[in-house]
RNA sequence: GGGGUUGUCGGCUAGUUUGGUCUAGGCUUCGAGACUCGGGCUCUCGAGAUCCUGGGUUCAAAUCCCAGCAGCCCCA
């Protein structure tokens, strides 16, 4: 067996060179670029983040956000005026500190966006005046640069990745609190929805805020090597940047106030990793129809020269049907290739629907239809094809949100014993829930105790109870959370 | 941030331990042709590598040494 053929390590036995070999085999990325930390996105990885920026993007806009785009490049003055932010992010800055081809230095170097509140928020400053300007929602997608220590791996964590940020401003605390709401359920009717990943929504705790956040809150969905990954995060920042940056609006009694703010940043090609990582198996990507570039891929038999014209006429006629139906469907026609060959190939690119046509099918009336989820062959009569395609992508949907989700909720455990803890997390890996004490220092033994246990947070809508103690310290507990490794 | 490890045709690799027989071998890919194909079919011919980059040691370097770049793994 080639190795430039299907995939040679089972995803359950390997996931990391699985990982590896999906990326690379399924044409998603390219890490021969030779830059440390930064990759090539491949057409086919390209095509499925088109469809879940469309996705985010109509939901957005659905609920009110406009598009703007930003400049790339943040003056280092801007950059620095929010105290906690700046601390936060500075380690992670690429700057621009010279230009043309003799390197003439820049009289003030330019920060390449980590992310843009401080490139937004002097604007926002200008354009928010009144009361009857607010709420003020904008969202940008675009990609940002992080100069991440932590070592790099395509998608999941690199130098520069894609994503959309919004960022909102509003009159009131409540309204603002309110957004963060309706940032959580735009992560709930797109990425759970639509990319079928689930995900814990958690309060993170005091030390791991998105710097200059009054609260961060944290989508987290979990890996099947047992890591968590974190998804969106949304960050009330209450009116740290409206000061920093004098963002101030007339009310209607004519009293000039400091506007409160929000902010969320789904990261597209994060995401795509854990639609790679939860969907895929042993033969490639497995893609949730609602964002696959090609719903339904057709593969003519052909046996004959004779039978050459019929049976690619059959094709082109269910291709058109499907498309006139809302599907879509591709003709994979290429003489040179066997159907064989085809087969592997978009199994491998993770095409949810297979259709094979040929001559034995076209004389009883019918086709086969292949679900690239469970396999499952069946053969349908030309008059039922589209309504059962239909059918079979919503299937294939629902089955792979379902064993999404089921592989989350069998990972969660409960524990107030120390060294259990330690050993779910070593062993099986997953979600622990705990008792602590919310101190940092705890937290931090924690992780080094634990080989790499983060405290996520406090899981959210539940409104866990704190009772008992501290599991590692002892001392009274003041909040449930739970406890994972992460990526 | 610290430690380890790797870098040879587009891809996977043999060769490196013990410098010379390497004009760098194989499979795959790519190109031309045959084969008309119900799970990567088979055959013929051809193409593709200053052995990551730069320096050093040597009569001689893919092979040994140093530095840089990049990848992977482990630890903080």
């Amino acid at each position: 067996m080639s190795d430039d053929k299907g995939l040679t390590v089972k995803k359950n036995e390997d996931f990391s060179q699985w990982y590896t070999q999906v990326v690379q085999k399924a044409e998603l990325a390219d890490i021969r670029y030779n830059v440390k930390g930064f990759v090539v996105f491949r057409p086919w990885a390209v095509l499925i983040m088109n469809k879940m920026f469309q996705l985010l993007e109509q939901e957005l806009e659905k609920k009110g956000h406009q598009p703007a785009l930003f400049p790339a490049l943040i003056p280092e003055s801007n950059f620095k005026k929010e105290a906690e932010h700046v601390e936060g992010f500075l380690p992670e800055v690429f700057w621009v500190t010279e230009a043309g081809g003799e390197g003439e230095k820049i009289d003030e170097r330019l920060a390449l966006r980590p992310t843009s509140e401080t490139a937004m928020y002097q604007m926002f400053a200008l354009w928010i005046r009144s009361w009857r300007d607010l709420p003020f929602k904008i969202y940008q997608r675009c990609q940002v640069w992080r100069y991440e220590g932590k070592a790099t791996r395509p998608f999941i964590r690199s130098r520069e990745f894609y994503w959309i940020e919004t960022h909102n401003a509003f009159a009131t605390l409540e309204e603002a609190e309110k957004q963060v709401q309706e940032d959580m359920e735009t992560t709930d009717n797109v990425i759970h929805k639509e990319y079928a990943i689930p995900f814990l929504f958690f309060q993170r705790p005091e030390h791991d805020k998105f710097a200059g956040a009054v609260h961060t809150y944290a989508a987290d969905t979990l890996m099947p090597d047992g890591k968590v990954l974190q998804l969106p995060s949304t960050h009330l920042l209450g009116q740290n940047f409206s000061k920093s940056f004098e963002i101030k609006f007339v009310d209607k009694n004519g009293e000039s106030k400091y506007v409160w703010q929000t902010c969320y940043g789904p990261a597209v090609s994060r995401i795509i990793a854990a639609v790679i990582s939860m969907h895929g198996d042993n033969k490639g990507l497995v893609l949730p129809p609602t964002i696959a570039p090609i719903q339904v891929i057709i593969i003519p038999i052909i046996t004959s020269k004779e039978n050459t014209e019929i049976v690619l006429a059959k094709c082109k006629e269910i291709l058109e049907s499907l498309e006139k139906a809302g599907v879509s469907p591709k003709v994979d026609a290429d003489a040179e290739r066997t159907p064989g060959w085809k087969f592997n190939y978009w199994e491998l690119k993770g095409v949810p629907l297979r259709i094979e046509i040929g001559p034995r099918d076209i004389r009883s009336g019918q086709v086969v239809i292949v679900r690239r989820d469970n396999g499952a062959k069946q053969f349908v009569k030309e008059n039922e094809v589209v309504n059962r395609v239909k059918e079979a992508l919503e299937g294939i949907q629902k089955s792979l949100s379902e064993k999404a989700y089921n592989f989350l909720n069998d990972h969660l455990y409960d524990s107030q014993d120390y060294d259990e803890v330690k050993k779910i997390l070593a062993d099986k890996g997953g979600l622990v829930r705990i008792n602590w004490c919310g101190l940092e220092e705890c937290a931090e033994e924690m992780k080094n105790e634990t080989n790499g246990g983060v405290i996520r947070g406090t899981l959210l809508g539940k409104n866990e109870e704190a009772k008992g103690n501290c599991i590692r310290c002892g001392n009274t507990s003041t909040q449930v959370v739970y406890i994972s490794k992460q990526y």
